[in-house]
DNA sequence: GGATTGACATACGCAACGTATGCCAATATC
DNA sequence: GATATTGGCATACGTTGCGTATGTCAATCC
């Protein structure tokens, strides 16, 4: 039963530099965070942290997953929600633009993640949010509901005008007021993609 | 006639770190770009550099100002050339897209200034590229040609959507073929805008 | 129960930023 | 026109922080 006590230990050991990781890196950027802090921080040094990730990217790779991960799942809950595929879209965009409001998702996924990791596409992770949203834009189309546009790239833009949404609203003053705006221009945008007016 | 000469050299000397950052910045990336290497690329040392720039970030604030108002005067460039302000919007967009895909547009000012800047509504140079869009669309919703959204909303949408579009184009390994797609998925979602379908 | 593996800590070297200081030419003052 | 002064830039230094090489100790293996 008792198994590998030792691998135990280091998924302990990993899961606690993640979090240390999201934390700091949230609060300061990837770039301003000390990994002799963030590791103190654990209770642990930097050993551990060369030793479980290889090096800083490395740190920042596994916490983006694990973000990103959880974002997919809240996304695809709330799509599925909804009765209707085109409204479940929709949710999920809106279910988009408010984790982006998270100061952990904003900072670590959206602006250090690009900048440091590269496009999104690209990651390991495959970007679960878009996988998402991809997959619901091709439902609709074979359907008929949406032009036979193509399903990546609408999921894309779509993706990207949430996004900036996001951006926009946390550097606003009034973010309920402008989350109100941004949700109605993104019904606006989405709704082009519709084969006729609903 | 001669004026202050001392000026002419520092804003030559302005000039040549600027020349030198865009090519450093766009090659490495801000973060790994050396201030040792960059300034004696521009036949300068580290001193120009925290005299003319106050520190590193300074520069890359100059160097982002500088590209920026470089893409709003192409954006506005052709957007203004086509005759029907609709028009004018979608070709602003189709501009925005083909100029990300400059590694220098698309590291230094899509990726880098907005992890090491913040949010680019919130740069001194105003985004440039955010207000000529912008303008456009608050023209637009005047006549009565769009439905009747916030336009700042339209336009940050409709700008990120552009990006997303941009960094997806430039990791494929078919940029003709994407950029394609992901014009005709701009085209449909701009659409959405409108009052009633063209 | 000794040998070995491996998870993590410790110690070191190096690169890069920012600052304090120095130098020298261009302007100002008389 | 000679001296004083300003200021643009170079040089020198301290500090921080990453990555690696080495050490240590407990858990598994034979």
């Amino acid at each position: 039963m008792v198994a590998n006590r030792r691998l135990e230990m280091m998924e302990e050991t990993r899961a606690k530099l993640i979090q240390a990781a999201r934390k700091a890196f949230a609060e300061k950027g990837y770039a301003n965070a000390s990994m002799d802090d963030l590791t103190a921080a654990a209770g642990l040094t930097r050993g551990a942290l060369y030793h479980n990730f290889g090096d800083k990217r490395g740190l920042l790779q596994a916490v983006v997953d694990r973000i990103d991960g959880e974002m997919a799942a809240r996304a695809k809950a709330i799509g599925d929600a909804a009765g209707d595929d085109w409204q479940g879209l929709l949710e999920e965009g809106r279910a988009y633009i408010e984790m982006a409001l998270e100061p952990e998702v904003q900072r670590i996924v959206l602006l250090d993640g690009p900048a440091f990791l590269g496009d999104p596409s690209q990651w390991p992770s495959q970007n679960n949010c878009l996988q998402a949203t991809l997959a619901k834009v091709q439902g609709l189309v074979a359907e008929g509901r949406l032009k036979p546009v193509d399903p990546e790239a609408a999921a894309r833009l779509l993706n990207g005008a949430a996004l900036n949404a996001a951006l926009w609203i946390a550097a606003s003053t009034e973010p309920q007021d402008v989350l109100a705006k941004a949700l109605e221009a993104f019904r606006c945008l989405a709704s082009g993609l519709l084969a006729k007016a609903d």
